[in-house]
DNA sequence: CGTGTTATTGAAGTGTATCAAATTGCGTGG
DNA sequence: CCACGCAATTTGATACACTTCAATAACACG
């Protein structure tokens, strides 16, 4: 993994990121502990975080930018685990199962990570055993995420997949234009069936499709097929 | 929720199962304060613990017996999320994620549990931070696995999770004769599937059906089949 | 001993993957 | 900044794995 560490180190005190993470609530004297211990990176799109197989080694905590969880099924095909936003933190889990990762991160929008060594984690979980809750919270809530997920494939068809793939990421990742295959990745189908459906979904007047990009015009009709109950 | 309370109490301290869960490494007084917290019932198969919905109060923790979360999907089909024999904590999740449960949890061979309530569980994380490390582990391999059974939902065929599924039931629930609707309901897909590809498998001489009993003769041919890496 | 669940088999339908080929669009380097 | 090249997109045809429905048989259970 080759990283271009940053000249000017920011201060997790400062990060705006924190704000959303679970290390929001330390203490002044813990936020120091982190920042004289962390690995500030910038990540180009298209880079490795880390690779299915690797031993975990710390945590990586998403600055700005957008990175990928993937897995390659054994016909070689890609399906994207899970996604991650600004203030994100990522491979905490394989940190406390002691198993290494069972999927490659990568960056999909240039991004900013700090990396905090798993010594530090422990160190400061030891001090604080608040943040031992903190994590129990955090893998709780992706847990519940994760678990709705195997439900949704089991039970729903591709089109409505399709439509929850499209909320999804809308939702959380605004700006950004996901590829028919990243969207296929995501949804647990092909490309050409996100296609299909996506000319479907346009046809009936849920979407838009101008070139590459694609603008949800009815939301709420979009939500009724995409089975998502809230 | 009905219990049937048990005359004798048994202590938690020489409880079997304890020595496979989290609360192994407790202190003796530990150990004494969740005895006199908790409640211990007997559940007749078919018995719910807690229905999707409800609100987590508390972890049962399965002494003997077998149970299994299930969850209804819009059009009516259930299906199993996980299954615990003794020793399991169930409901853990719920706790930490302040969320309703996600699924049913459903005694499916007359079991023993032990409820030990929310207050307790806090309590004794609060005085010994161990406690809330173990919880963090137990939760990041019960994540390992839901993230595992995602992958396969999304890439193997019915044949490849049924298959999955016999080794998975008897690898853990020796005894027991999965019907094969449960097998279904574990493996996402249909009764009917799994019948026609059970007689398959038999025809390959992986398994032997006598009656409603399957018994696996070839496993190693039946590991290949299911595409499970070790 | 009946009664309802489970198992089985068959036929039919279809959603979705797969393959191939053409076209578009984007990023990258000159 | 333009052109090139390659990846993403699109469309059509085909195949088939799996579900669904229905009807019967076997079993377990009270």
């Amino acid at each position: 993994m080759q990283k271009d560490p940053i000249g000017t180190k920011h201060s997790c005190g400062n990060c705006e990121s924190r704000s959303q993470s679970l290390f929001c609530s330390l203490k002044k004297q813990d936020i120091d502990f982190i920042d004289q211990n962390k690995f500030q990176t910038r990540q180009k799109a298209g880079q490795y975080l880390f690779y299915a197989g690797n031993p975990g080694t710390g945590i990586y905590c998403v600055t700005s930018g957008t990175v990928k969880l993937e897995a390659l099924d054994e016909n070689g095909k890609s399906h994207i685990v899970q996604i991650f936003k600004d203030g994100s933190l990522i491979g905490y889990r394989a940190l406390f199962s002691d198993e290494p990762y069972q999927s490659s991160a990568i960056v999909v929008e240039d991004a900013e990570i700090c990396f905090i060594p798993k010594t530090t984690i422990m160190d400061l979980i030891s001090k604080t055993p608040d943040l031992a809750m903190k994590f129990l919270m955090q893998l709780s809530n992706d847990f519940r995420q994760m678990e709705q997920r195997l439900k949704r494939v089991s039970s729903h068809s591709a089109a409505e997949r399709i439509a929850e793939a499209l909320l999804f990421l809308r939702e959380n990742f605004h700006d950004k234009n996901w590829t028919r295959k990243e969207i296929a990745e995501w949804a647990s189908t092909t490309p050409e069936t996100v296609i299909r459906t996506l000319a479907e979904l346009e046809k009936e007047g849920l979407i838009e499709q101008k070139g590459r990009s694609i603008k949800i015009v009815n939301r709420q009709k979009l939500l009724e097929k995409s089975k998502i109950t809230f």
